[in-house]
DNA sequence: TCGAATCTTTGACTTAAGTCAAAAAAGCAA
DNA sequence: TTGCTTTTTTGACTTAAGTCAAAGATTCGA
C-alpha cells in the first residue's frame, strides 16, 4: 500500500528526484482524497491548511472577479502540486481550487508537514535543493530563449555535450526532430543551421554524429558572436 | 551591526521577500568573509559544507575539463547566492568557486543551517515558498516567451492588470520603454502593437492610460488566437 | 515659460526563422 | 531485397519583429 503511495510520489514533478528514504517519511503524512467533478477543494481567502498533489484528474485554480466572472489562473494535471505556496508562507489560499472532473489527490497537512520538517529537516532541504536547482535551469533556459538565435542555441548545446570540448565527437542521443524541439525550433531550421555551421568548417555532420572541428568558434557563437557569413 | 547584516540579506535575491523575524534568525548564523582576488572559496568535489551570499564583488564558478582548460559555468554578482544546491542535497560541490576580484560574502554553514531549520522550520518553509513561487513565475515566463507573439504577450499583460477585466482602464505604472522590456521587445514594436490593437477597437490608448474596449477579444489574443487583421 | 533631455511614434528597410510542399535519405518489416 | 513509413533536407515564399533614423510628444528644471 505504502509502495503504491511512494510510486505515486515518484511520478510527481516535485518529489520525483527525492531520495527514497525521505519519500518514505513524506508518504506517512500524505492523505489520499478523491474529489467528484466540480468539487471545491479550497476557497479563496481560506487559511491555507495544506497542499495537494494530483494523482489523477485535473484541478482548476481560479479567482472570482468583482463582476462574478471567474478568471482561470491555472489548470493543474497529474503529477503536479498546488496550494503549496500559501501553505509554505502560512497565509491564505489566494484562489479557489475546483476539480474539473473526478480526481484523486494526496493531501499534505501543513501542521503534519511542519512537524515532519522539524523531525527531519533533510526533507525540507531536499525540496529546497530540487527547487533551487530547477530555478537555475529555468533561469538558463530563459536566457537562452530570449537572448539567443538558433545558431547560438545549437552551438551551446553542442558545447555542453562535448565535455568542455575535450571530446570532439557528439553523438546525438535523440532524433533531430527531437533536438529541434529542445532548441525551440523546427527540423527544417535545425537542418539549415547545422549546414551553416558545417559550411563554415566549425562542425562536420555525419548522420547522427557531429564532429566539432573548431571548438573556440563554437563557443564564440554560443555566446552570441556572429561569424563572417551568417 | 546586525542591522546592516539584515539589510544585506534584504538586498539579496533569495532572502529579500522573507519576513523580518526570520531574517533575524538567519542573520545569527551568517558569517561574513572577505576574499581577495583569485581566492578559491571551494573546490570541485569538496564536501559542500555551506553556501554563500555575495555582498560585494563577483564569484566565478567553473569546472576543469580533462585537458586542463577551465569551463566557466557561471558568474555570480552582488545579491546572488551560490553553492546552495549541493549544500541542500548534502553532496559535494560540483565545481570550483573563485573570486574574480576582491569580494565580500556571507557564509552559511550547512550544520548551523540545519540546526536552525530544526528549531525554526518556518525559515525553510519561507524559502520553499519563495522558490516555488518564483518557479511558477518562470514557468509562466517560458510559456509566454516560447509560445506567444508580442500581441499575445501584451494582451496577456493587459488582461492580468485589469483584475479579470472588471476594471476597464489600466494605468501603466511604468514607461512604455520599460513595458516593452518586460514583454521582451523594443519600444518601437510595442508602439506598433498597441496601435494595431487600437485599430481593431480592442483597446484605446491615451497617454499612459489604456482602456479595454473588448475584453473577450483581448483574452482570445492572449491565448494565441489571431483576429482578422493581424 | 522656454529649452533641453527623454520618451514615443512612425517610416523604410533587413533579417531570422517559420510555413508549406516536395524530394531525398534512412529505418524497418516481412 | 522490396516496398512502406518516418525522418531529414531543400527550395520558394511569408511574416513577425528587429534596426536605424528621424520626427513628434512629453517632461522637467531653472
Amino acid at each position: 500500500m505504502t509502495d503504491t503511495l511512494i510510486n505515486s510520489l515518484k511520478k510527481s514533478d516535485l518529489f520525483s528526484e527525492m531520495p527514497d528514504e525521505l519519500l518514505e517519511s513524506l508518504s506517512s503524512i500524505a492523505i489520499k482524497r478523491t474529489a467528484v467533478k466540480n468539487e471545491i477543494l479550497f476557497h479563496q481567502n481560506q487559511k491555507a491548511s495544506g497542499f495537494y498533489l494530483i494523482i489523477k484528474g485535473q484541478i482548476k485554480i481560479y479567482r472570482m472577479a468583482n463582476d462574478g466572472r471567474e478568471q482561470i489562473i491555472h489548470l493543474f494535471g497529474e503529477g503536479e502540486i498546488f496550494g503549496e505556496v500559501p501553505v509554505f508562507q502560512g497565509t491564505v489560499y489566494p484562489a479557489y481550487a475546483q476539480a474539473t472532473k473526478k480526481s484523486e489527490v494526496f493531501y499534505f497537512d501543513r501542521r503534519d508537514f511542519l512537524t515532519l520538517g522539524k523531525k527531519q529537516p533533510e526533507i525540507l532541504l531536499s525540496l529546497l535543493a530540487i527547487l533551487s536547482l530547477r530555478l537555475r535551469h529555468f533561469v538558463e533556459l530563459i536566457d537562452d530563449f530570449s537572448l539567443k538565435d538558433i545558431s547560438a542555441r545549437l552551438a551551446k548545446y553542442l558545447c555542453a555535450n562535448c565535455a568542455g570540448c575535450s571530446v570532439r565527437k557528439v553523438k546525438l542521443d535523440m532524433s533531430k526532430t527531437r533536438l529541434a524541439q529542445k532548441l525551440g525550433t523546427i527540423p527544417a531550421t535545425l537542418s539549415r543551421t547545422l549546414k551553416k555551421l558545417a559550411d563554415l568548417d566549425i562542425i562536420k555532420v555525419e548522420k547522427n554524429k557531429i564532429s566539432i572541428l573548431d571548438c573556440d568558434k563554437l563557443k564564440a557563437i554560443s555566446s552570441g558572436e556572429k561569424p563572417e557569413n551568417l
